[in-house]
DNA sequence: TTGTAGGCGTTATCAT
DNA sequence: ATGATAACGCCTACAA
């Protein structure tokens, strides 16, 4: 039925379970015929190591934790395919879960996850996780972590992401360049470091240009649809409205398209609309951003495994915790203007 | 620095181990001064027992994997969504990979998995996978299978999936209430299950109308725009159009509905566009569809797993692998209509 | 070249 | 009420 173990090969072959496990691993100072004989019935008799015994042996699980906020987001179902492929690569399997973003069953699951003995753990944090002891205290207890994306304040970390920063001052840029001077930005909340970044983007790139910051033009969502609609209809309500308007991601961006839509906007003529993120599925809706800024979510993920596989190899030799990692990505902005 | 084991606190506290494993699991005839020591130290500790020794042990993983098709796909995004929540609640884990519909690649995932030695399986067949002798191993070999949603077509297998057939019946049915005779399918390859479900489901739909079907009518893609599109282009060339189209799901339809309008089709007035899945995004796309055949994969997802736990728990008693689940959910009807 | 034995952390069985 | 010991499957240092 299941799989042998050595002990049952040894004892069919009357040979020892020592000679049978260094059969099985090519062991150089194995008599050749008796190899041959242990891997043919082993062959034959379908074994299998049980990596369960050997992993226990080792203290090792080669299982890497994955916890992301939310897999029905493109940019990290994409992510999780680049950590996939990283890991099946490196011969690691992901353990994986969701927070949705809520801070609290964040803690749950990574306690779940944490508890089946990972080798390591790849965390991007939920939107409200602002308390980082958990996180400290887990590195503290001798788990490797490396943020993936939504990444802590803090030096002492491993971590991969992208600089929105840059890529904003991009966007602006791009925009000015077009033509509109009144670019408004409908940004995330303010705690978000990801909202903190974008809103300095903003700030250099007018700079630069020698354009004077409105702050009227500078809103903040809650992410919500409602909370989205109600920034817009405050931008277009200005004297002097925004000839064009970064959204803090696609799906403000759709949010806030749509609105402007019914309200007979020129979508794209009398504002220019740009986002983030550049979902595939932008592509089908009415209003598609002219312009995004790419995160490259799938090279992110990759990264992110192939830096935890690196750690992990490195751990084994010597605990040297004090060296960190950190990979910081440049976004790519991607223009539509011309293929829609 | 990393856990305690019950042999450090048995040393500390100059007590035998099993006194310490005992008193740890509250076992009834052991002092309670004794008992009270022993949890005190190891909270002190923060012991924390070692489950891949428990688990080496019971021969258990508690965890479960997972291979889809495709995560970036909603629907699927959405099913491990249900299975994590169901897993959690059984406190099992998730290990995961993805097929991308090749089946080639589905192999290697899922042995890479097998030798985790997970303690089942769950799995949404590639598209392509018309082979099912490997599966049929890994059941024969004693892993515990359940598939989803892809199902394969004998009997003898655990299985949850949605029945298209009465949902296209369905389907069809409101189209013809609304007027449309002229009904079109666009399915997907004829080889794949789903397709058969639809195309049966369409022609009971317009036999139980008395409409004869013609079979020009009926088209199919391989799924992708290009083919998607040349199918549409034939259907808007016949000489008796048809009035309304059903796509196979919300993917074609947004190829299709984006081919039509560009050659001046009023959508959803000449030719009313029906789909599959019910992307939550095709709210933001130009033209939803005016109607779908909800799947509720979050459901399913949870059912699946559901199904595995109880099958597992069962097999623990005594191997009695002779009984199949099998879980058949009655898909949903929604109209948009009026919402949108 | 091959065998013996100990150990990884835990639980369970049998003594005491 | 508590302790000693075997066992799970594998690896490896040491012995022969």
């Amino acid at each position: 039925m299941s799989s042998p173990t050595i002990k049952e090969i040894a004892r069919r072959l009357n040979v020892s379970v020592s000679t049978v496990s260094r059969a099985l691993q090519d062991h150089p100072r194995i008599g050749l015929r008796t190899k041959t004989r242990v891997q043919e019935l082993a062959r034959e008799l379908n074994y299998e190591p049980n990596r369960q015994a050997i992993f226990f042996k080792q203290k090792k699980t080669y299982i890497i934790g994955v916890v992301l906020p939310f897999i029905g987001e493109e940019f990290f179902s994409q992510a999780v395919t680049g950590m996939e492929a990283a890991a099946t690569e490196n011969h690691y399997t992901i353990l994986f879960g969701q927070s949705f973003d809520d801070p609290e069953r964040e803690k749950t699951v990574v306690e779940a996850i944490r508890k089946q003995r990972v080798d390591g753990l790849i965390i991007s944090l939920a939107k409200l996780t602002f308390k980082y002891d958990y996180f400290r205290d887990l590195e503290q207890s001798g788990m490797t972590v490396v943020y993936f994306d939504r990444v802590p304040p803090f030096d002492h970390a491993n971590k991969v992401y992208c600089n929105l920063f840059e890529g904003t001052v991009d966007l602006v840029n791009w925009l000015i360049n077009r033509g509109c001077k009144r670019i408004a930005l409908i940004n995330g909340p303010d705690k978000l470091p990801a909202s903190k970044e974008r809103l300095s983007g903003y700030i250099e790139g007018m700079s630069r240009k020698k354009i004077k910051v409105d702050m009227q033009f500078v809103e903040t969502t809650d992410l919500s649809k409602e909370g989205t609609v109600q920034v817009v209809k405050k931008l277009l309500a200005l004297k002097q409205p925004p000839n064009a308007i970064i959204s803090f991601n696609d799906y403000v961006h759709m949010d806030a398209v749509q609105y402007a839509s019914r309200q007979s906007i020129r979508v794209n003529k009398d504002i220019v609309f740009v986002s983030y993120a550049n979902l595939s599925i932008t592509a089908y809706t009415t209003y598609p951003p002219l312009a995004s800024v790419e995160q490259f979510p799938e090279r992110q993920g990759q990264k992110a495994l192939e830096i935890m596989v690196r750690i992990l190899s490195e751990k084994k030799g010597e605990n040297n915790a004090s060296l960190y990692y950190s990979e910081e990505l440049r976004p790519k902005l991607i223009i539509y203007e011309q293929a829609r």
